[in-house]
DNA sequence: CTGTCAGACGCCCTCTGCTGGCCAGCG
DNA sequence: ACGCTGGCCAGCAGAGGGCGTCTGACAG
C-alpha cells in the first residue's frame, strides 16, 4: 500500500513537473489534450493532425493558413457552451498554462475533491493532492494535476533530490539512469532494441517484449470476468473498468460522462467545437466528422464489390456502391430513355424494353491520364493515331474517378515509367482494378437520352472505330434506343 | 554495510481504429 | 407509414511512449 501511495503521488508529482504540453513530445505531435481556461479562451491540442480538409466556416476568416493543424484556439462561449476553433493561436507559456483552470475532469476526482464516498483509500489519498489545484466551483480537474508546473505546487518535492538535471530540456530525475532514459526517449531518441520481426525498436527491453506479443498474439492476463484476456497487465485493468460500469471522465460543459479519456476529447471536440476540420471523402464530396467513419464510408460506397450490381432500371452495372446509388438518381422523376427514332420516352428501361426501343451495344476505349494527354498532342496505341480531342474527352468524362488514376498510372507507365504525383489505392494492373470503369461510365452515360447525344456531347465518334487490342482497353456499354419499326 | 547502477516491472497516458446502437432523412 | 441507410456517437481494445519505482549485482 505504502507502494501504490508513493507511486500515484510521484506520479502526479512527475506529470506536474514533466509539463509535455509546452515541449510537445518532441518527435510526434502534441498530444496532451489539458485545456487551460484562462479568460474564457482554451489551448486546445491534440487535434487530428491527419484531416484532409479544413471546413470553412460561416466566418470568411477561417481561411487557409500555412500554420500546420496541431493546435487550434477553442473560445468557450459560456452562455451556450460552445467552442469555437480558430487557426491562428497564441500558446500560453506553461506557467500561464499553470496557472489556469483545467476543464477536464474524472468522476472520481470530483469525488475525492469532496473527501468522502467510499473510493478506494490509497487512491484518495493519491489524488487528494490534487485538489489545491482546484477550486470547488470549477467543475472540473485534469487527472493527475497534469498542467501543474511549478515546485510550489509540489510540497512534498525537496530541492536536490533529482540532481541530474536534462541539458537539453531541464527536466530533472533522482537517477542518472533515470536521465539517460530520458534522454533516449526525447532527444538522443537511440532504440537500441530491435525487433526481429519488423522495424520497431524500442528505448526499453520491456516495450521490446510488450512489442513482440503483438506478433505472437500471447495473452497472458486473462479477465476473471468474461473470455477476455490481455497482452499487457494495463490493458486488462482498462478492460476491467467495463465491468463495473465507472465513467470515470465527464464533459465540463454537458457533463456527459465517458469511460476512457479519449472518448470524452472526441465529444468535447465533436459536439462543442464549432469549425471544427472534418475529412473529406477523396472520392465524393462528403464531409465526415471522425476519420474512422470515413473509413466506414470508404468500405461502405466505395470499395470494390465482387458481385455486380445490376441497376434494376436499365443495363446499367456496377461494382462500386456509390457509383451506383449516384446511377438510381438519374432514373428518378425524367424520362431519361428517349427513342432516338421516335418521340416514345420512359423512365425505365423495362418500359423501354416492352416498347421493344432499347439495346446495347458494347464499345471499347482507351484511358489516358491528364499528363499523358497533356504532354502527348497526339497519343497513339498501337501504332494508331488517335483522335486526341476525343480521348481527351473520353478521360475529361472519367477523371473524377479514383480507378481511373489507376488506369491512368497503367498506360503512363507503359510508355514513360511511373508517375509520382497520382496516389494508387487499388493494385496496377489488377483486372479487378478496372472493372469500375464500367460503373463510372454507366453512371455518366445517363445524362445522355441517346447515343447521338453521348456522342455531340463527348465527341466520341472516333472512339468505337478504333481497332483495339491492348492492355488497357475498357468495355462500355453504351444504351442505344431506337423503335424496330 | 552502503551507495550506485542497469534492468525489470508496472503504471498511466495518448493515439488510433473498429464496432454496434441510434436516429434522421429519404425513397 | 415504414423500412432502409449512412453519418453520428460512445464504448472499447490494440499499440506504443514516458517515467516512477523496485531489485539484484557489484564496487568501495
Ligand atoms: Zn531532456
Ligand atoms: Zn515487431
Ligand atoms: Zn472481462
Ligand atoms: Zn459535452
Ligand atoms: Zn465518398
Amino acid at each position: 500500500m505504502g507502494l501504490g501511495q508513493g507511486k500515484g503521488m510521484g506520479k502526479g508529482q512527475e506529470q506536474g513537473q514533466g509539463q509535455r504540453q509546452g515541449q510537445a513530445v518532441g518527435h510526434s505531435e502534441p498530444q496532451v489534450m489539458a485545456l487551460t481556461l484562462r479568460e474564457g479562451i482554451c489551448v486546445f491540442y491534440d487535434l487530428e493532425v491527419t484531416q484532409i480538409h479544413v471546413l470553412q466556416g460561416r466566418s470568411s476568416e477561417s481561411k487557409a493558413t500555412e500554420k500546420p493543424p496541431d493546435m487550434l484556439l477553442m473560445e468557450i462561449d459560456r452562455d451556450n457552451g460552445a467552442i469555437a476553433f480558430e487557426n491562428n493561436i497564441q500558446q500560453l507559456s506553461p506557467s500561464e498554462e499553470g496557472e489556469g483552470k483545467k476543464l477536464f475532469s474524472t468522476v472520481g476526482e470530483t469525488k475525492s475533491q469532496s473527501c468522502k464516498d467510499n473510493e478506494n483509500l490509497s487512491e484518495m489519498c493519491n489524488e487528494s493532492k490534487e485538489l489545491e489545484y482546484t477550486t470547488a466551483s470549477e467543475q472540473t480537474v485534469l487527472k493527475n494535476a497534469k498542467t501543474v508546473k511549478s515546485e510550489a505546487c509540489v510540497p512534498h518535492e525537496k530541492k536536490g533530490t533529482k540532481p541530474y538535471k536534462c541539458s537539453e530540456c531541464d527536466t530533472a530525475f533522482v537517477t542518472k539512469g533515470e536521465l539517460s532514459r530520458h534522454r533516449r526517449y526525447k532527444h538522443t531518441l537511440e532504440k537500441p532494441f530491435k525487433c526481429t520481426i519488423c522495424e520497431y525498436s524500442s528505448v526499453e527491453a520491456s516495450k521490446m517484449r510488450r512489442h513482440v506479443r503483438s506478433h505472437t498474439g500471447e495473452r497472458p492476463y486473462p479477465c476473471a470476468l468474461c473470455s477476455y484476456a490481455s497482452k499487457d497487465a494495463s490493458k486488462l485493468k482498462r478492460h476491467m473498468i467495463t465491468h463495473t460500469g465507472q465513467k470515470r471522465y465527464e464533459c465540463c460543459i454537458c457533463q456527459a460522462r465517458f469511460t476512457q479519456c479519449g472518448s470524452m476529447k472526441i465529444h468535447m471536440l465533436q459536439k462543442h467545437g464549432e469549425n471544427v476540420p472534418k475529412h473529406q471523402c477523396p472520392h465524393c464530396n462528403t464531409f465526415i466528422s471522425r476519420k474512422s467513419d470515413l473509413g466506414v464510408h470508404l468500405r461502405n460506397l466505395h470499395s470494390y464489390v465482387e458481385e455486380a450490381i445490376q441497376c434494376r432500371d436499365c443495363e446499367a452495372v456496377f461494382h462500386e456502391r456509390y457509383t451506383f446509388l449516384q446511377h438510381k438518381k438519374t432514373h428518378k422523376g425524367g424520362k431519361r430513355f428517349k427513342c432516338a427514332q421516335c418521340s416514345y420516352t420512359c423512365s425505365q428501361r423495362s418500359k423501354m424494353l416492352e416498347a421493344k426501343c432499347l439495346f446495347l451495344k458494347e464499345v471499347k476505349v482507351f484511358v489516358f491520364c491528364p499528363n499523358y494527354i497533356k504532354d502527348h498532342d497526339s497519343p497513339t496505341i498501337a501504332g494508331k493515331s488517335l483522335d486526341s480531342s476525343a480521348e481527351r474527352g473520353m478521360f475529361m468524362l472519367k477523371n473524377t474517378m479514383e480507378v481511373m488514376k489507376i488506369l491512368s498510372q497503367q498506360s503512363v507507365e507503359q510508355e514513360e515509367g511511373p508517375l509520382e504525383t497520382l496516389p494508387l489505392e487499388v493494385p496496377v494492373n489488377s483486372s479487378e482494378a478496372m472493372r469500375p470503369i464500367c460503373s463510372c461510365f454507366s453512371a455518366i452515360s445517363t445524362t445522355c437520352s441517346n447515343i447521338q447525344n453521348v456522342q455531340s456531347a463527348f465527341n466520341w465518334s472516333s472512339v468505337k472505330e478504333i481497332d483495339f487490342g491492348e492492355t488497357n482497353e475498357v468495355s462500355l456499354y453504351i444504351p442505344y434506343f431506337f423503335c424496330p419499326e
